[in-house]
DNA sequence: CACGGAATGGAATGTTTATTCTGTTCTCTT
DNA sequence: AAGAGAACAGAATAAACATTCCATTCCGTG
């Protein structure tokens, strides 16, 4: 019986939980903790077989209910319903709808079926392998350089391609190495201390890309990394670096994921140029 | 009661179900057909209450069970409960524990959860989008020229510098235009019938792109071009224009999903030639 | 320390639920 | 067209269920 209205989704349902969990009697506060761990549970569970499992009697669930302002536990148990009901369904069974509907009829449409495919999963993989405190310090590094030295070539170059336009247009220096064949070895000469660099090279490593990643690491000018293995010859002479598999479909990988993680590096590092300005 | 073991998983289920659809009697395959379209229904509901919105009585649920092997309603609705279970959660839901979980204390994580987000969900607009038949028609044009002329300047030119890589490994012939200022108009005047264009431009739209992508077109040369509205100036001179409108993270746009089309585009394009070839 | 109120455990209760059963209808076969 | 067999609707039933109630325990307060 509490003086607000009842929760009607299960997000405003754990807000309530959380605010009031200090205050709960200890049972309903076991039952609680219960609940947000095993939310499933609640959903498909009898009163009775959820008791057991939260080791509480049956009716200490329906007091917890109406502790929150349901009638019982039924009404209580709906929430936990709807939260699966509505919770959008994963890419796998997208998929497969989408393979169902249109039987892929056209070689085409799966083509590019197999890449939006290849492009969630790969950025699933950036949520998990990149590591925000790295993340950060490269951000840090690139944040505080005078010039940003991009470098890349071939299938990384369309990268840096687009965080030299970027970067252009958030007013912060850059020099993009890799478009011309002959002047690219000129253009780092000029790198010096308080620069930073940014290198990106995927398998087959292109040997240019290493070779002046290391040139300008050896100067001791940071470098900050991106590529797809740990092994990478990269790794070994940068200050940060990181590892994102771009997922492939049928043998070909797109970028997707990498220019999300270049967007936000770019963004994050405009974003920090500004705090470091107004201190 | 059927010969084979009953199906134990969702999937398993609906391919039985599928399998024997032709020979069910009449209210099985009113069940069935049910089962397959309102999954969470089967799920959440009671027999009595799946039974009025199906049509049927009861007692044919339960009917329908045990055709299927269970040993009556209750454990085929389990099936449809461990499918809701297993389910893996949707972004909204992934990203609100991300947030919960390193309370984005990192404003530059922040920021790279930002562009994912906007990714994934750039790359599911991307899915509806898309017709797969213009599609179709699109790569049958690119396939079908002797040269690819990709224009585009600006935030669209890592899509075509990308694209130009790719087809250069699968030996399809490209220009790219964009890359240094002046020579950009003696290239496309080479462009001559049997050749086709790919342009891409996003608003603001650049001006060259536009004036050139016109121009090939006056020449009769098909277009095929990528833009974020049906009312870019792009479509109006196009054969075939796809519309993708790139979702923003703090106003900025990555590439993820425009990076994943043009893949798309280019590996079907030289599949489609190789059908052509082998003909 | 004793009292009062809240919290709890556990059994009783009345409802809902899946299931079974039986008479009827439909459908294919001969 | 007539009969046999399966399929079906609907009521009957028994099990499972959430809920309620009350006696007991716990805990803070005077």
């Amino acid at each position: 019986m509490s003086d607000e209205q009842v929760p009607h989704d299960f997000e405003a349902l754990k807000a309530a939980i959380l605010q009031r969990k200090a205050v709960l009697p200890k049972r309903l506060k076991q039952v609680a903790a219960y609940a947000l761990d095993n939310p499933d549970e609640i959903a498909f569970g009898t009163a009775a077989s959820i008791a057991v499992s939260a080791d509480v009697q049956p009716s200490t669930l329906v007091r917890f209910a109406q502790h929150f302002g349901f009638e019982g536990f039924s009404s209580l148990q709906q929430i936990f319903r709807a939260r699966l009901r509505e919770r959008a369904p994963g890419y796998d069974e997208r998929l497969r709808a989408l393979a169902e509907k249109g039987h892929d009829q056209l070689e085409s449409g799966a083509i590019l079926n197999g890449f939006i495919a290849a492009a969630h999963s790969s950025l699933d993989a950036l949520t998990s392998a990149i590591d925000p405190v790295r993340f950060d310090k490269a951000v840090t590094i690139l944040a505080n350089a005078a010039t940003i030295y991009l470098i890349a070539k071939r299938r990384a170059y369309p990268i840096t391609s687009y965080m030299a336009y970027a970067f252009g247009k958030l007013k912060i220096r850059c020099q993009l190495v890799g478009t011309a064949a002959g002047i690219d070895d000129d253009m780092l000469a000029f790198a010096d201390d308080g620069d930073a660099a940014f290198a990106v090279s995927f398998s087959p490593y292109a040997a240019e890309t290493i070779s002046q990643a290391l040139a300008v690491s050896c100067k001791g000018i940071p470098v900050v990394s991106l590529t797809d293995s740990v092994f990478s010859p990269l790794a070994e002479c940068s200050a940060v670096w990181f590892e994102l598999a771009e997922a492939d479909h049928a043998g070909f990988r797109s970028l997707s994921a990498s220019m999300a993680f270049a967007m936000a590096l770019t963004v994050a590092v405009a974003e920090k140029r500004q705090q470091i300005k107004t201190k």
